[in-house]
DNA sequence: GTGAAAGCGCTAACAC
DNA sequence: GTGTTAGCGCTTTCAC
């Protein structure tokens, strides 16, 4: 279909230019006349020239791609709505420029010495970190590389320098001040596991908006972010707290789990009691770790149907 | 903390070779001595030397990535189990070469020109396209770029020489095929949208079991894939087919707004009736497009609780 | 504002 | 079995 690509300096020969004007323009540096811009510009869209990425990036030292590199190689951890806003996102970002994503998954011994191979081949310009456990390899890993890092979520034994994450304390609260809002007073909550970011940072979420609100925080479940854990968190509540009117779970699935209890009992949601809840994107514990993964999460609101 | 990487040829000095030999010891060709390579490894070793991706790309004019390219930017979208699961053999085979794997989000007009630049820079070994909507642009991009495409699950109006997918005309035969032999007579279906990939191949495999087993199919109701659809095609098969005792239905998610009508109704299941589903990992038709995301899916077998 | 030329670090062909 | 060397296609000085 395609002949062969041209080369730069093929390009400058068809254009009558030097191979350094082609270069200036394809780079838009400065010093360059009107009249050559628009000669090579025409050229290379003539000739379909592409810059060959590999001796560009050897040519300048410096490269051209950004390292995704994930902490986990089991496709129900990592495939999940926050770790898929992220890329995007960074996706959005990497476009503007020309850098490359490059994914890594890095949870075996040999996927993570291949990702320091490639971090210290000076082919990473930046490394973003996810899904990382508690105590994970890869920081080590990331920082010893020389190359910049940033997380994307948090676990709770690292407080990286750079990270993104969902706002899960401010979701949480919200969330409960939308029922606040709507006349709710007697609270109650079924957290996430206390040893997960998103865990702890929810449930923190509440006890703030409760105390600005000047309700109780007294009712809570401590649970794990599955949905047997919030129906049984559901039945202990009620048996204690018969009169609640309001409850925030800390995940869309422990939720689930809630709801299902709160219709065998025949309690009318949301007329009796409201559910909020966040739309978690964790995972319950992983397998080979006795830790839980990290928390990846974000917030929303709904009145549960 | 690392000194700056020694190059081939610094390697080749300090080991007292010559860098061809060095060369051969990295690339494991034939015709060297035992001796010269103890030697070189040892001084790869010793003084951490990692080859530079882009010289050796340059140099070898072979290179080095496999794209990975989702036509899609939606994160709802492309977070599912399928992809993380195909992304997650296709990271299996990457590891055991040195490939590296590059992900191309291509579902904007920019994203799509990205794509193209980087299969036509001979940066590409090969390329995987998934999540395809019906007419997909980038069917032709990645043809017309001469790089070796594959397909990461099936969309119907194209049928990819090379693609991974799931067996889901397999798989719903097989969950039928299960709970025939646990005695159920009385089937009905609630399937997939009939213009998507698994829809249409869940359904398939229901009717060839049927088929086999010298069982009506004449019970089915077609649906989208939603909750909701679901639970109005039970509805809709309660009242025309009182009587049935199975039910396949051809996504979780519409199983799922099955069995809460099933329950509503005072129907117990698996009692008085057996439901199986698939987990799908299809979502329901994608906002910009007029028609339905590609099907990537997965069977199963489960006797709903 | 433009051209010429010296590499970037590696591979591959060829000579020994 | 080993060493030498000419590039791969680009960027980047340095002259002009």
């Amino acid at each position: 279909m395609t002949n062969r690509q041209p080369t730069l300096s093929e390009v400058a020969k068809l254009a009558g230019v030097s191979v350094g004007t082609v270069s200036r323009v394809i780079n838009n540096a400065p010093h360059v006349s009107r009249k050559a811009r628009d000669v090579v510009e025409r050229a290379i869209e003539e000739f379909g020239y592409v810059p060959n990425v590999a001796a560009r990036s050897l040519a300048s030292q410096r490269s051209g791609a950004v390292v995704l590199a994930i902490s986990s190689d089991d496709p129900a951890l990592f495939a999940n709505l926050f770790f898929a806003q992220v890329i995007s996102g960074v996706n959005a970002v990497i476009e503007e420029s020309d850098l490359e994503l490059m994914l890594v998954l890095a949870a075996s011994e040999r996927g993570r010495s291949r990702l320091s191979k490639i971090l210290q081949s000076r082919a990473a310009a930046g490394v973003m970190l996810l899904a990382l456990r508690e105590n994970d390899p890869l920081t080590k890993i990331a920082e010893g590389s020389g190359v910049p890092v940033v997380h994307g979520g948090r676990s709770l034994d690292v407080d990286p320098p750079w990270y993104v994450d969902a706002d899960n304390r401010g979701g949480a609260r919200q969330a409960v001040e939308y029922l606040i809002s709507a006349g709710r007073t007697r609270f109650a909550t079924i957290t996430g596991p206390q040893d997960m970011h998103a865990g702890v940072a929810r449930y923190l979420g509440y006890r703030e908006a409760m105390a600005l609100a000047g309700l109780s925080d007294q009712r809570v479940v401590h649970s794990d972010f599955t949905e047997d854990g919030g129906r049984a968190a559901m039945a202990h509540l009620l048996a204690e707290h018969p009169d609640l009117d309001a409850v925030m779970v800390a995940s869309d699935i422990m939720a689930a789990g809630a709801l299902v209890l709160l219709k065998e009992r025949g309690i009318d949601v949301p007329e009796q009691v409201a559910v909020v809840s966040a739309s978690t994107t964790s995972s319950p514990p992983s397998t080979p770790s006795p830790r839980s993964p990290p928390s990846a999460s974000r917030s929303r609101r709904s009145a549960a149907r």
